[in-house]
This record gives C-alpha cells, structure tokens and sequence, in this order.
DNA sequence: TTTTGACTTCGTAACTTAAAAAGTCAAAAA
DNA sequence: TTTTTGACTTTTTAAGTTACGAAGTCAAAA
C-alpha cells in the first residue's frame, strides 16, 4: 500500500479498523483482517502503532474527538443554554448509536489502567463543556446555580447513569437492543427537562 | 433443631442464612454451614425450601419487605412532599448499606427469570410509593406534575443510575468501597434537590 | 524509510478432572 | 403424621492442561 506520508497511512489504518471495529467490535478483529483490508501486511500496522490496544485507543480518540469537538461547538456558541443542553443530548445520541459497538464501554472487565484515565478525562471534557453551557445560562439570566461545576457534573452523571438503570438487565456484552437505546435516550430527554426546570433562575 | 412451630423454624433458617449471606455473600456460603449454625442436618433445610434459590429469594423478599413497609409508612403519612422524597433517599441508603453484600445487585450475569422478575416488582413498589408521594404534592401545591407515573419513575431510575456512572469502574463483584458509597448517596441527594426544583409549583 | 514473510510468544477457548456443594430419599425419631 | 437425618447421587465449579489462533518481533528486501 502506497501514500504520501507516514500521517496518512496511519489515518488509513484507523480508517479500516474503525471500520472492523464498528462491524464487529474491537476483540473479534484481528490485525490481520485489517491488514488484509488495506491489501498489506500485518507488519506493517506494527510499524505505525506499537500494538493493538494502543491502536484502539487511537481509533476511541479520533472518533472521540470529533464528538467532543461537535459538542464543543455547540456550548462555545450558545444562545440558549436550554437549547443547547437538548442539542448536547441529540449528538450523544447520534454517536452513541453510531459508535456503540466499538468497546467504549468497557467498565468492568479489561479496563486497563490508561483506558480508564482517558475515560476519565473524557467524563471531565464533556462536564468541562455542559458548565460553560450552565455559565452561559446563568450570564444570560435562564439559571440561577450557585456551583455549576457540581451540577454539571450531576447531569453528566444522571444521564449516563440512565444507561444502566433503564434496561431491566445489563447484557454481559453491554449492548442495547434498539428500542432498549431509544427509551434510555427518551429517558436522559425527559431528566434533562425536569433538570433545566430544577435550575432555571 | 427444635421449634413450636413449622413458621418458627422456616424463619430461623431465614435468619441464619441472611448473617451468612451478609458476612460473606449468598454465593459463598454452602447449605451445610447454614445447617450447621442451626446444629441441624443440611437435609432438614431442604424441607423447608425447595432449593437454595428460593431460601435465597425468601430472604431478599424479608428484607426487601422490612424496606419497602418503612418507605411505605413515609408514602402514606406525607406532611410534606418534599420532605417524604428526602427521607426515602436516607431509608434508601441504610438498607442498601446493611445488606449491599446480599447479592441483590446480581444484575448482570445469573440473573434467573424469577429473579429479574422481583426486581421488576420490588422498581414497581418503589415507583408506585414515589407516585403517591407526588401525587400527595401535587394534592397540597406543593408540585405540578402533569403525569406523576412518569416523573416518579424517572426520579427512581436516574436514582439508580448514579449507582453505576458515580464509580469511574464498576467491579466484577458489583460492590463499592465505604468512600464511593457515600459519593453515590450525596450525589442522589443532589439530584433530589434540582428534581424537586424541576417539579416545583 | 517503509514493507514484508517467516518466525516466536502469548492469550484464550475447549477439554478434562477432581473436589465441593447441591440436592434426594428411605428410614428413624419425635 | 410431621419432622429430622445419614448416606447417597447429581451438579457445579475451580484448577489444570492443551492446542490453536492471534499478537507481536525481526532480519532482510524493496
């Protein structure tokens, strides 16, 4: 396989895993189906990416960043903080549906240490971007918060927690079935409502 | 072992197996060592229960009773609203902090029909006793609520959630040490308080 | 500098098995 | 007749083994 640069060949790399992955999760793709996709060797992805959880995490971050990004947009340039705590809820939903296969939630079992601390700062952006939105509602007269870190980071919380709490059983592979993902999401929408009611000034 | 009367004795198996079951879990105490606590054969238990399963099931069904009648007694004697919705939080944390090693969180692996099957029952009971509180609320001014069901089921999921998104990891054995536990609650009282705002007259 | 085939090492699923625990029952005791 | 029990069988599970597939390495080639 030939590019233009070291770059782009790695791009193309997260590229085919991305696509492997999302297929059929991170575990049950080999580096030699990947290879084989980008009709090169198995070698050669071990000189772009020292091994495969190192190459997973680069797949986790490049999609991560682009939903982060998405969402970061929308809280640096708010009109309605309300509004735009729904939006916030509509793009996770959007890349979760998206991206559910690809082992981001691996809690329990696994869960190696560095996985953990960019899960971590993950939890963190994501609070990071819903108190500027929390700030711009209290600048803006819509809330009246005394700690919007704190409550930030409740929502955050809350609505992540519905993940678990809603389905009447948590599958050992952690999947959703569709209507299972769609009730949970119609669940954060209806704890955001009552939330943005809880602090509105 | 004896006893005056087939009830007695059914309950004193009860008892010993619930010390047990809540010193070193259900799964890791043997029948025989309920048997022998008793100073009775372990084929004396099995005339009493059917199975393990069931003395299991019969000793989540006492506790989960002694917890919902106290919940209850707060749901059908509300003052007010709010304060009831507080004290179910503080009911909440002192049985789940006395009997967390019980083996009632076995949400994800095992989990038998029958068994998933009570936990539905027990959310219900809960959600129910929620709704009367509200309702009891909306009756005295102090909430507007247009459809009680819903929001009460929606504060006791998001409740429960906070279980799994609180910890940055949840383990395999499904327990929390002494500190996380504590965040848990102080976060589901937290959230208490923005809901209440949220449904506030 | 990048790629590769041939190689070694590692992890896991599939068996095996031995011990422990669950569960049964006919007979004894109350 | 109701309750208890010791001796029994069956089932579950933890531990150990193996074999195969996948991860990862490297010297040589492009």
């Amino acid at each position: 396989m030939h590019t233009e640069s070291k770059d782009e060949m790695r791009d193309k790399i997260l590229e085919a895993a991305l696509r492997r992955f999302t297929h059929y999760g991170a575990s049950k793709t080999t580096m030699n189906e990947i290879a084989d996709d980008l009709r090169c060797s198995k070698a050669s992805l071990y000189y772009y990416f020292p091994d495969k959880k190192a190459m997973h995490m680069a797949v986790l971050e490049k999609i991560a960043e682009a939903y982060f990004q998405e969402m970061e947009k929308e809280a640096d340039n708010v009109n309605s903080a309300t509004e735009a705590l729904i939006r916030i809820v509509d793009i996770r939903k959007q890349f979760i549906s998206k991206f559910c296969r690809l082992e981001i939630f691996m809690l329990l079992k696994d869960a190696s240490d560095l996985m953990l601390q960019e899960k971590k700062k993950g939890m963190e952006r994501e609070i990071a971007l819903h108190v500027k939105i929390i700030k711009a509602g209290i600048a803006s007269g819509e809330f009246n918060v005394k700690n919007p870190e704190q409550i930030a980071e409740l929502l955050v919380q809350a609505c992540a927690g519905l993940r678990f709490s809603v389905p009447d059983h948590i599958r050992e592979d952690m999947d959703l079935d569709d209507e299972m993902f769609e009730l949970v999401m119609e669940k954060q929408k209806q704890l955001l409502e009552v939330f943005i009611n809880g602090i509105k000034a």
